[in-house]
RNA sequence: UGGGGUAUAGCCAAGUUGGUAAGGCAACGGGUUUUGAUCCCGUCAUUCGUAGGUUCGAGUCCUGCUACCCCAGCCA
């Protein structure tokens, strides 16, 4: 536990402890606020567990708040399946979830508040001219023509604009603040715009929705949130929300503090890129195996606690970063390598013939379910005279390195017996199509009496009791390191991102419920895809073994 | 001289009254092994973007410089 607290430590947990210390706060109130426009991938993960491992550890509460300011890009959906990945990943928000829009009524009083105390006017500029007087980074803006507008006559106009009497972009209601800030968002900002768009919490009761800057730190002040915790590229929005807060009459001053968000090598963690491989069918959906959203790490096979513990690893700070695959790979490598059963599973079978085994006899061998941990018992592998083993794993001849079967050579049957190949059949391009053996009925459960040893170790699968299988092969998304920083990202996916296996499998992985996790000894991490049944089993590869083998 | 941020190993990241560079991932040696896995043991920053300064002593303080990221949606 202690070794636990040490390594969540970041600069927010100190700024937390120091106002504990300080008594500035007495509770700790965080919140997750996805926009419920796709779903969560692993960059959220690293939120929902700053998050909510914060309210966990301080004894405080995390709300879940959809932030769904923006009708026209959200929808129910999204809202369900955000839900399903936060619980799943084993948090439980605060109450009921929220939403931006239970404030809109709120928020509504506050914009009239603004106007009434001269600080917020209804605009009628066109679009374009709003830009060209907001300036440039290095130039002043200017003000615009209806910055002077009388309260009165805003307070028509902002109830006009509710009412729906003025069409989408004619008007806007607009922060009054400083046309000269170096702040762009402080550029008298726009805080509410005219959408005739049906929202999928309020219906068509609102045709005027507020923006992010103006909705977020008041939902974040309602709440109580004591701290607001987001993304570097809000900093210079913190001006803004510090100033809606001032500038309201709200009891709670929330806090916003900026990390920086997730990369991850060969995949993209950008919401509009994810939507566009979604939509351009790159992947096959928002779970496919390949994504690094939630619901595909969990199809691929991920657990939620490899998931946190990733999230733990990588920390939290305001560095730009670029996480290597390796990191999170390790993560699930080390939970699975604890706790999947192992299983046999030849994913490129040739046939081997054991010619000195009755042709009619099949043995129940026991096999460990974990070779470190007899505590998780053994089960029934049928041993026949005809097997299959991994086209990879025998050659005609190889020098002592190749640790596998060789013309005239030794290796063990995994949770079996010794063979020695006498000689093999190949077709007409070479390959192998069968190889004939020997077998020593002496060797199961114990080297031969007389010291020879095996060249290695390799699987198997018996070619009359094994099943058939498909086993999916995931590999990177993308060829290229960071695929986000490229023009056109979709030239540089990687081609064999998934490759598919007819693969032939022991038979008690046909006992398995979807999504549990498996070890192919010698293979990999596998788990049941959904798609899976009894008689049609489907596998997806979570992540290979490490391999340490040079060629 | 727009503003806001960030620089510690290949990657992530500790380092907080200045006291002599944690840990993880990766990599590389060696041992064990009926998985080329696991496990075990060992190696891996004379140096903290850079140049100066203060100090007995600087990753930590001061000054200059450099590099990279973010900001000109009626997106979030």
């Amino acid at each position: 536990m202690a070794e636990r607290d040490r390594r969540a430590t970041n600069f927010i947990r100190q700024i937390i402890d120091k106002d504990l210390a300080a008594g500035i706060h007495t509770n700790i109130v965080t919140r997750f606020p996805p926009e419920p426009n796709g779903f969560l991938h692993i960059g959220h993960a690293k939120s929902i567990c700053l998050n909510f491992g914060i309210a966990q550890d301080y004894h405080g509460s995390c709300n879940l708040r959809f932030d769904d300011t923006n009708p026209a890009k959200e929808n129910i959906d999204y809202v369900n399946a955000i839900k399903k990945d936060v619980s799943w990943l084993g948090f439980t928000w605060h109450n009921e979830a929220r939403y931006s829009s239970d404030y809109f009524d709120l928020l509504y009083g506050f914009a009239l508040e603004l106007i009434e105390k001269g600080l917020a006017y209804v605009d009628f500029s066109e679009q374009e001219a709003v830009r060209e007087m907001r300036g440039t980074l290095k130039q002043p803006g200017t003000n615009s023509p209806y910055r002077d507008t009388n309260v009165a006559e805003n307070l028509i106009h902002f109830e006009k604009m509710r009412q729906g009497d003025y069409k989408e972009g004619q008007c806007s209601l607009r922060a009054k603040i400083d046309m000269a800030s170096n702040f762009m968002c402080m550029r008298d900002p726009i805080i509410y715009r005219v959408r005739f768009v049906h929202h999928h919490q309020t219906g068509d009761k609102w045709c005027i929705y507020p923006m992010y800057d103006f909705t977020h730190c008041i939902s974040d002040a309602i709440e109580g949130i004591t701290h607001s915790l987001c993304t570097l590229e809000f900093q210079d929005n913190r001006r803004l929300y510090d100033w809606v807060i001032e500038n309201i009459s709200i009891e709670c001053v929330p806090r916003q503090y900026e990390f920086s968000r997730l990369n991850l090598e060969y995949t993209v963690l950008s919401k509009r890129r994810l939507i566009q491989l979604v939509d351009e069918n790159h992947v096959q959906g928002w779970d496919d195996p390949r994504m690094p959203t939630i619901a595909g790490l969990r199809r691929r096979g991920y657990t939620p606690d490899s998931i946190v513990e990733f999230c733990k690893r990588i920390g939290v700070t305001k560095v730009d970063n670029m996480v290597e695959m390796s990191m999170l790979e390790a993560c699930i490598r080390e939970e699975l390598n604890d706790s999947a059963p192992r299983r046999m599973a030849v994913l490129d079978p040739i046939k081997i013939i054991i010619e000195n085994y009755p042709d009619d006899k099949v043995e129940l061998l026991q096999a460990p379910n974990h070779p470190n941990k007899p505590e998780m018992g053994t089960r029934e592998v049928p041993f026949t005279r005809e097997l299959f083993i991994e086209a990879e794993d025998f050659k005609e001849a190889a020098n002592k390195k190749f640790k596998r079967l060789v013309i005239g050579k030794e290796v063990r049957l995994r949770n079996a017996y010794f063979i020695k190949a006498e000689r093999f059949d190949q077709d007409a391009h070479g390959n192998v199509t069968c190889v004939y053996c020997t077998f020593d009925d002496s060797t199961l459960g114990n080297d031969p009496q007389d010291g020879r040893k095996a060249k290695g170790v390799i699987h198997w699968v018996s070619a009359t009791k094994g099943l058939k299988a498909k086993v999916c092969l995931y590999d990177r998304l993308f060829t290229v390191p960071n695929p986000g920083a490229q023009d056109d990202f979709s030239q540089s996916i990687n081609p064999e991102s998934l490759i598919e296996k007819q693969a032939v499998v022991e038979p008690a992985l046909m006992l398995g419920e979807q999504g549990q996790g498996f070890q192919f000894e010698r293979v990999g991490y596998f788990s049941i895809d959904g798609s899976s049944s009894q008689n049609s089993l489907v596998f997806n590869r979570t992540v290979g073994l490490r391999d340490s083998w040079q060629n």
